[in-house]
DNA sequence: GTTTGTCAAGTGGTCAGACCAATTTCGGAT
DNA sequence: ATCCGAAATTGGTCTGACCACTTGACAAAC
């Protein structure tokens, strides 16, 4: 529909008004897929300002895709077992490309985690940002988004698991080992690095391979999703 | 803010008239806020019917990921990449986890493939199917929706490149085998006869990684690595 | 000349009412 | 009991209006 005019990134779109007038449809019509666009992350809308193609909006698409992957507590093993397949590789490719400022980005990451950790904390937001980091030392456009995706759904459980002493230590450490091996360019070094943190240090915290029912607690129902109300983005573009 | 109250799949909500009133907003506020759970694939509307609780309704799930992770021609590759992480590990763990009742499907698609090859044409779709019933034998809802949506993707650009004559044998060929190793069970060795599949068969549609193969128009790739290593790596599983 | 305050125009966000098309519901005719 | 059709209901769209906010221009003050 709209997608057939090439825009660049920051354009601005024409008016709700104005793209009524010339498709000859109504504004309703236009704002909805206007909001098709802008739940894709394809788009951004300001109020007063106008409608902007996305420069690169990550975070939305990944919460796109997060939230539909996210099938309630169920699933919450798919996703741990997505991740061990993925990670690893990912951990592989990255150490093959990624760049000296990415390196030190890892390296300021795994700062921040001992730092949290020293503080008493759990050290997941740093947990979390590792891994991120790591996605997008491939990069790849989609892995990113995908492993952003699994990784914003598995960071409140983390949150709780995380508390077993000893656990945010063991991560760092592991944490360690792996930028080592990216350092290093050592792909498939950095694999094993990720398939021993994901093994040893996660994966406790569900466990429950495929044979069983459930040993899933259906209280934990807390996952980010925005329900029925629009979210406002403050987007500072 | 539905989430609140749990509602059982296939289950009507409230009309938009009356939800609009309930909650003291327009109708336009509630359409939108329907709109977005529509399009999350966790409610189908129906005009004259009614809007309900989506059943699990994968399609629309997958097609939401699909046009997440689909940032145009300059992602192809970045898709590529992924399928070649994610497949061979995929289809490792269907080869532990099938049944006999997939392993027969699975059979039944390579039967469909190779009477659609035989009549001439590409076999796009029993291709697409064997890799979609291939991440179904995971047990793994979170891995089947992303290779779906991969797949989805992947799906027109290997309708051309389909064309090149022995490929749709060589294609069939390759998936004998890695339903074969499924067949047996064999983890290891369904993952190789995947990797060998990716790399052998598939990946030439788009190849142009830096050693220009010509296949794609240049306008669309100047955008992707600049220096980057293609991954090259043998796994040594 | 530069800065500041003010205001008008434009924009997305929302609301309200109306009509359309598809569907369901239900009463009456058979 | 079955069938048919009118009426009610529902989502989809259109229209017009108002609000909150942003922007930009212009005049006033420095």
């Amino acid at each position: 529909m709209i997608r057939e005019g090439v825009l660049k990134p920051g354009e601005r779109l024409p008016s709700e008004r104005l793209l009524a007038e010339q498709l000859q449809v109504g504004r309703s019509s236009v704002r909805e897929a206007i909001r098709s666009l802008e739940l894709r992350g394809l788009v951004v809308s300001k109020r007063g300002s106008g409608t902007f193609i996305a420069t690169d909006d990550l975070g939305s698409m990944v919460s796109l895709i997060a939230s539909t992957l996210d099938g309630g507590s169920e699933s919450l093993k798919d996703i741990f077992e997505m991740r061990h397949l993925l990670e690893p590789q990912i951990a592989a490719v990255a150490a093959q490309r990624a760049t000296q400022a990415e390196i030190e980005d890892l390296s300021e990451i795994l700062s921040d985690q001992d730092r949290q950790i020293s503080d008493g904390g759990s050290g997941v937001d740093a947990d979390t940002a590792f891994h991120f980091a790591l996605a997008s030392a491939t990069h790849n456009s989609a892995l990113v988004k995908v492993v952003s995706a699994v990784e914003d759904i598995l960071h409140q459980s983390r949150d709780q698991s995380m508390q077993a002493p000893g656990r945010a230590s063991r991560s760092l450490a592991s944490h360690r080992r792996i930028l080592q091996m990216v350092r290093a360019g050592d792909g498939d070094g950095a694999r094993r690095a990720m398939e021993h943190h994901l093994t040893v240090v996660e994966p406790a915290n569900i466990a429950a391979h495929h044979d069983g029912a459930g040993t899933v607690s259906e209280s934990q129902e807390t996952h980010g999703l925005h329900g029925l109300r629009p979210l406002e983005e403050t987007d500072g573009g």
